[in-house]
DNA sequence: GACTTATTTTGTTTTTTACCTAAATAACAA
DNA sequence: TTGTTATTTAGGTAAAAAACAAAATAAGTC
């Protein structure tokens, strides 16, 4: 759930979210989107993926996108709860401030 | 308002937000809740800053953080905004795909 | 002015992210 | 099996972010 906040902190992650929502597109239609190299994007989805946010189908030589909508709505209640009642540390946030303490 | 994304992205950055959304603290009393040296959070509460989420008062020789409630919101509902259909880009995210495209 | 407390700024190091080109893989058609 | 198209993975560099210790600043008090 981490990973979600990572993966909205880039405009072009968001922007690629945004047209997905909008409607299913292939790697190479959103890659045409942007002028960055293919491996660039290819990078960006993979976060994306990593963050559970979009889904991936292939057909044939070409691979589909999609918003993962429950996860996009899910992201949207977990930041209005951030901002209403504070979190509890999930693991990965609890080591972050757990180090120990120096002189 | 991209500085707001980048901001959301760190979980002591969010942490912090929670701890303020329900009651305004100083600097130091921030700093204790994490085992991280000083100037790190302080470096935080600047990126905080920066994307206008908190306002900082001083008060003698101790800075008062306090959350912006407004600029909270507004996070909110323009995240809600992208996903449903998506953001117009600003300047800096423009820049950031304008880039001449290679061979 | 000298001292204390609270906090930041400076300078540096380490880690992570973003990007590229070139090479590899996957699926299919001839 | 050779070739073509779509896309990724590998390998490398450059820029940004996160952290620290040490020094500087701000606002008091004695």
């Amino acid at each position: 759930m981490s990973d979600v906040y990572k993966a909205l902190a880039h405009p072009v992650r968001r922007k690629v979210l945004a047209m997905l929502r909008e409607q299913a597109r292939s790697a190479g239609e959103l890659a045409d989107a942007f002028d960055l190299a293919k491996p660039t994007l290819s990078g960006h989805f993979n976060v994306l993926k990593a963050a559970n946010l979009i889904l991936e189908e292939r057909r044939g030589t070409t691979l589909i996108y999609r918003a993962n909508v429950s996860v996009l709505e899910d992201a949207l209640t977990g930041l209005m709860d951030l901002f209403k009642i504070g979190d509890a540390p999930d693991g990965a946030d609890a080591a972050l401030m757990s180090k120990a303490k120096r002189s």
